[in-house]
DNA sequence: TATTGTTATACTCTATAACTATA
DNA sequence: TATAGTTATAGAGTATAACAATA
C-alpha cells in the first residue's frame, strides 16, 4: 500500500482555505437565490444552463451529465422547474426517446430578476478581495485542475484487486 | 440601486472555474469518506474538528458556529454519531447548559482509518496538477478571502430600507 | 431575559432499482 | 441490447419553531 504522504502545512492550508472560501461563497450564493428567486442551487444550475445553451435548449442527458448528478434527480428538478413554469419539457424531433428542455419567458425573466443579485454575492463576497493577477491566477490553476480532474479517471481503476 | 456591473470575463472563468473544481472534489471527497468510513461530510467536519480541538472536546455551539449551520443540524449529526459510539456528549462542569463533545477512541480510530483515502483523494484530485506556486499561490489568495468574508457582515447591512 | 441544547415537524434533495419506450 | 427518461421509494440533511433548563 502507498503510504498516502500525509499533507505538509502548506498543502493542507491551501486545501482547507479553497473549502472554506467555497462552501461560505456556496452559501452566501444559494441563501441570494432563495430569497431573491424562490430557487434552490440545483434548479440556478438548470436554468442557468439552459440559458447559456446554443438554442436555449439541451436533452435531459446533456443537462445530467453536466450537472454531475443522476437523471432521475433531474427528473425531479425539471418536474419542479416545470411547475413554476421555468420550463417546458418537448419531445425531440430526431429521436423519439429524449426529450428536450427549453427556457420558457417566465424561466427567463426569472433569471434575469435573480441576476444581479446574484452577481453582487460574488463581487462582495469573492472579487472584492481579489485583485485583476489574482483573478488569472484562479482562472489559470482552477483550470488546469478542472481539465485534470475530467481527464482522470473518475471512479474505476482507483482500487487494485491485488498489490502486486 | 448599484446597477450590479456584470462580470467580465475572465472574473467569470475563475468564478466558474473555482465553483467547479470545489464541486467536484468535494463530490469525490464524500464518497471516499462513505466509502471507507460511512461518513458523510458533515459527520467527517466534525470529527475532524473534534480531533484538531486542543483537548479533542468542543462545546455544541462552538461546533455549529465553526461549522456553519444550525444547532438543530447538529444536534441530528451528533445524536447519529453518538449512536455509532463516535463521540461523546457529557455535560459541562462549568456551565450545566452547554455540553461537552468528545471524540471517543473508535472516532478516533475511524478518522485514522480514513484520512488516509482522503489524503489520497486530495492528492490525486487536486494537488497533482499543482506546483508549489501554484499552492502557494492558492493559499495567499484564498486566506485573504476567507478572512474578509469572516469580517464582512454575514447577512445584515446588505439590504437597505430605502435607497437614498 | 438571554443562552444552550433538544424535539417535533416539514421539506428538499439525491440515489437506486424497476419500468416503459425507442434505437 | 443499449439508451432516454420516469416513477416509486427510501433515506439523509437541513431549517424553523416551540420547548426545557440554566445563566
Amino acid at each position: 500500500m502507498t503510504a498516502a504522504t500525509p499533507l505538509d502545512a502548506e498543502e493542507l492550508a491551501a486545501y482547507l482555505a479553497l473549502k472554506e472560501v467555497s462552501s461560505l461563497l456556496e452559501h452566501a450564493v444559494e441563501q441570494q437565490l432563495r430569497t431573491d428567486g424562490g430557487l434552490s442551487g440545483p434548479q440556478f444550475q438548470i436554468l442557468a444552463r439552459l440559458s447559456d445553451a446554443p438554442a436555449g435548449h439541451l436533452r435531459m442527458t446533456d443537462l445530467a451529465d453536466s450537472l454531475v448528478y443522476s437523471r432521475s434527480g433531474l427528473t425531479y428538478q425539471a418536474a419542479q422547474l416545470e411547475k413554476q413554469g421555468l420550463i417546458m419539457r418537448t419531445p425531440a424531433e430526431d429521436d423519439e426517446r429524449s426529450i428536450v428542455v427549453t427556457l420558457t419567458p417566465a424561466g427567463r425573466e426569472l433569471l434575469d430578476r435573480v441576476m444581479p443579485g446574484h452577481v453582487e454575492v460574488v463581487q462582495r463576497l469573492l472579487l472584492t478581495s481579489l485583485s485583476r493577477r489574482d483573478i488569472a491566477a484562479i482562472t489559470d490553476i482552477m483550470g488546469r485542475v478542472r481539465d485534470r480532474m475530467r481527464t482522470a479517471p473518475p471512479r474505476s481503476a482507483q482500487r487494485r484487486p491485488a498489490g502486486g
